[in-house]
DNA sequence: ATCCTGCCGA
DNA sequence: TCGGCGGGAT
């Protein structure tokens, strides 16, 4: 078994490839997912703005709590930038309260709008026609904007073809064998994903729709239910967790046990 | 008690 | 590298 690719500055952490290459191994695993989920609805937002403020809110929120937030604020007529601009932090702080971290994310998108106006007069078409490296580097600068919030604009709001990756990705490629690590880093993995399928944003968006979906109802980080999945006969996980109980499908793989990061 | 479509500051 | 942010669902 040859070692895996690792080198210092921009180390791949990318497993040996499948015979065939990653590319028809990728189209695969999204082949497998879209028969069994189905495509997916994954971003229910009628306009950019809302995308926008959807990305900052659902930070480290269960969507369900998101979607109590936005509702509110399309009640208060605040979902549209000149209107969120010039409302009072604590009325913002109010609406969104359901989802979570309510001080922190009002401050953040205060900061976005004041940007926005600063800088394109409020004109948001303006902001998301830039150029997409340039628009990334640009979000990234922004208090509360990480590179999974960065990317999810870039690809839901501005229509772009971004790949976004977050926790599940990486929980479930390192499982299925394709990251070398538990701790590979955002944009190695974002990097293998650009490499290896098309350009395309509807596929890209699905895909990370697929996989959100598959963490959730299936790979889930404990006791996943291998048994049930789409993935299971393209996954390294299943046979090690087999190796490891002898036979059974039980207990957890080595896997598990490293900290993600 | 734990998890949820992260990010920031110390 | 770790704790804070914070409410809602399970």
């Amino acid at each position: 078994m040859p070692a895996p690719v690792r080198r210092s500055a921009d180390w791949i952490a990318v497993a040996p490839p499948p015979s065939g290459g990653w590319g028809p191994w990728l189209r695969g695993v999204y082949d497998r997912l879209l028969a069994h989920f189905g495509y997916q609805q994954w971003w229910p937002a009628e306009t950019a703005f809302e995308v926008i403020v959807g990305a900052y809110l659902t930070q480290n929120i269960a969507w369900s709590n998101v979607d109590r937030a936005i509702r509110a604020l399309r009640g208060a007529g605040l979902l549209e930038p000149a209107a969120l601009h010039s409302a009072p932090p604590e009325l913002v702080e109010t609406l969104i309260r359901p989802a979570g971290y309510f001080r922190q994310k009002t401050r953040r998108l205060k900061a976005f709008l004041d940007h926005l106006f600063t800088c394109y007069g409020g004109d948001l078409q303006a902001l998301l026609r830039r150029p997409a490296d340039e628009l990334r580097g640009e979000l990234l600068t922004l208090p509360g904007v990480g590179p999974e919030t960065a990317d999810s604009i870039l690809c839901y709001a501005a229509g772009r073809p971004v790949m976004v990756v977050d926790a599940y990705t990486r929980r479930t490629f390192h499982r299925l064998g394709a990251f070398t690590g538990p701790d590979t880093p955002y944009d190695a993995m974002q990097a293998f994903f650009h490499a290896h399928l098309p350009r395309d944003g509807v596929l890209l968006g699905d895909f990370h729709a697929q996989i959100v979906a598959l963490g959730k109802e299936i790979c889930v980080s404990r006791q996943p239910r291998c048994d049930a999945c789409p993935l299971a006969d393209v996954c390294a996980y299943p046979r090690e967790r087999r190796a490891a109980a002898g036979g059974e499908l039980v207990g957890t793989a080595d896997r598990d046990h490293v900290q993600a990061r």
